[in-house]
DNA sequence: AAGGGAAACAACCGCTCTGCT
DNA sequence: GAGCAGAGCGGTTGTTTCCCT
């Protein structure tokens, strides 16, 4: 019993690739576009499992891939959307054009954990190391923030699935295509907003990511929290869209 | 120049999810 | 609803490169 393998693992290569297979790949790909990864290898004449000319490909191949260093604004969006979706380097490769999720993820290991932890921050929790001893409500802040994102997709997931939008719960705002995002040039405006410590003319960061009434919102002005039409989803900032069942398999590309 | 350790990066593996039958 | 195949994701490992002694 049992499924079958993905490839014939005594008839496929392993390791580096060359530039041959490269270009046997991206000439096939050009050709016939992406999609059945589990034949590719053979029409397109590779030794490989068709998952690791998958990952060949957006990994490395793709042309609209950015190369070269993280800027430090790309460093600190990482960190902000870390903090709120965890190990979702999928969803955090998708606010990042052109940054895959292996890049960020290999990223996040190797430069930013190190870059929080000489900081004095866990970068786990994103909370301050000598506070990782107080009692879970003090130390949690950013947990609940992610703890109300999965609330607002079972929310929304229920909510579609019965059918009853605006009967159920009419002080909930969840429509997803209010408004234009806070961010006309995200993620540059966004930025701006985290360096300027999360205040800006309008609203602060959690603001912007639709949870108004949670601790994270630091700005405090009036009319921010009141769950407003104008205000943007957190699905609209994250780039996930109205009738999905989880954050995998989302369109964020 | 050589050796060893650390850092960075590429790739693999196992699992989960989704769509189809 | 169950079973299967394909696709995608996150964790981990292996390899290469860099830096220091």
């Amino acid at each position: 019993m049992g499924r079958s393998p993905c490839c014939e693992k005594a008839h496929t290569n392993k390791g580096a690739w060359t530039k041959e297979e490269d270009d046997r790949l991206i000439t096939y790909i050009r050709a016939h576009g992406e999609g059945c990864w589990r034949s590719l290898p053979k029409a397109a004449g590779l030794l490989r499992c068709g998952k690791s000319c998958r990952l060949r490909w957006i990994n490395y191949l793709r042309p609209d891939l950015k190369r070269g260093n993280f800027t430090v604004e790309e460093d600190e969006l990482i960190i902000k959307l870390h903090s709120l979706l965890g190990n979702k380097w999928s969803l955090i490769a998708g606010r990042l054009p052109g940054r895959t999720d292996n890049e960020i993820k290999n990223y996040w290991n190797t430069h930013i954990r190190r870059k929080l932890l000489s900081r004095g921050i866990d970068p786990a929790t994103h909370q301050p190391i000598n506070e990782l001893h107080k009692p879970p409500a003090t130390a949690a802040p950013l947990s609940d923030l992610r703890d109300q994102m999965d609330a607002l997709v079972s929310f929304r997931i229920k909510k579609e699935e019965a059918g009853t939008e605006h009967q159920q719960c009419p002080d909930l705002n969840l429509e997803l295509r209010i408004s234009p995002p806070h961010y006309g040039q995200f993620p540059l405006q966004a930025d701006q907003q985290m360096k300027s410590g999360g205040r800006s003319d309008s609203h602060c960061f959690a603001c912007s990511l639709g949870l108004q009434d949670s601790k994270e919102c630091s700005c405090r002005i009036e009319g921010c929290g009141d769950g407003g039409g104008s205000t943007v989803s957190s699905y609209d900032f994250l780039g996930l869209k109205a009738g999905v069942r989880d954050f995998r398999g989302l369109e964020m590309k």
